[in-house]
DNA sequence: TAATAGACTACTATTTCCATAGACTTTATT
DNA sequence: AATAAAGTCTATGGAAATAGTAGTCTATTA
């Protein structure tokens, strides 16, 4: 299951990418439109701006804005950093790998190779799908390929 | 992540599955072998049991066997079991549906729909696994499709 | 009838997640 | 210069989920 933190970032991220047009938002806003617990918000909010997604201006009219087009921002990389793995066993990851406490010899493990096709499957539509996409996908079903 | 109980679980059905010819397997020796907490593996079998997959047979020279052949017990059975859903938000669950507290309108979230194309692709896999492909794989990296 | 082995329930410990608090820094405005 | 607005950062507390343990009961075999 994603984390709240993952919900959180995502929902953030898509307000923000709905946002673009105008001045900065700031947390509280946010966390008031997208119901978010306004100190919560602002932790995440700070890993993702750590992470290069987003700018932050301090003082007042500051606020948050997207570092980068909405489009070029992919949900597989907003998840590793709120969720850590996406594989469902950790010798499966490819960006947090660790080795099972459970396992005797990795190589051969028939357990491992099929989280690893899982992974992968989950990857294809992760890293193929974007804020941007997201956003299109709320408005209508049409999808842009 | 899966949780160690699904772990374990999928471990003693593999160690289950290579075991058929043999008499029943019993929990201690079961435990032993696969380095699982005897008590904790206890009520893993018990699940699996009272779900159909496991026969089990008391007293003296009892023990757990496959309750159905090897290459019909697949993976997202099992996972549903130990782990419930198998989507990463709980209203894209085909099994284990929830409405999500943070959303809003559920038809048109684009997260929603994210995460339900990721569920499908998770689902493919799963769907298509069984404990005997698990242990086909173990051996070598040859599929048989 | 004694020994073996699973069935079932209750409980405890540990970890992770969610959320809150508060003190500090930067920026804009007056 | 002073004040207010707004983000930065670290620590901490509570709740829920996960992992594991204990003990009693029931069935089967020899």
């Amino acid at each position: 299951m994603l984390s709240k933190k993952t919900k959180y970032a995502i929902k953030a991220l898509v307000a923000l990418g709905k946002n673009v047009q105008n001045p900065p938002m700031q947390i509280v806003r946010l966390a008031e439109q997208e119901m978010i617990p306004r100190k919560f918000l602002e932790q995440i909010l700070l890993d993702l701006r750590n992470a290069g997604y987003l700018y932050s201006k301090k003082g007042a009219g500051g606020g948050y804005s997207l570092n980068k087009d909405a489009k070029d921002i992919y949900l597989v990389d907003i998840l590793r950093i709120t969720d850590g793995p996406i594989a469902m066993v950790p010798c499966a990851s490819l960006k947090f790998y660790r080795k099972c406490d459970e396992c005797h010899d990795e190589v051969t493990c028939g357990i491992r190779k099929t989280f690893i096709e899982v992974r992968d499957a989950t990857l294809k539509v992760l890293t193929q799908t974007s804020i941007a996409d997201v956003i299109a996908k709320e408005s209508n079903g049409i999808l842009m390929d």
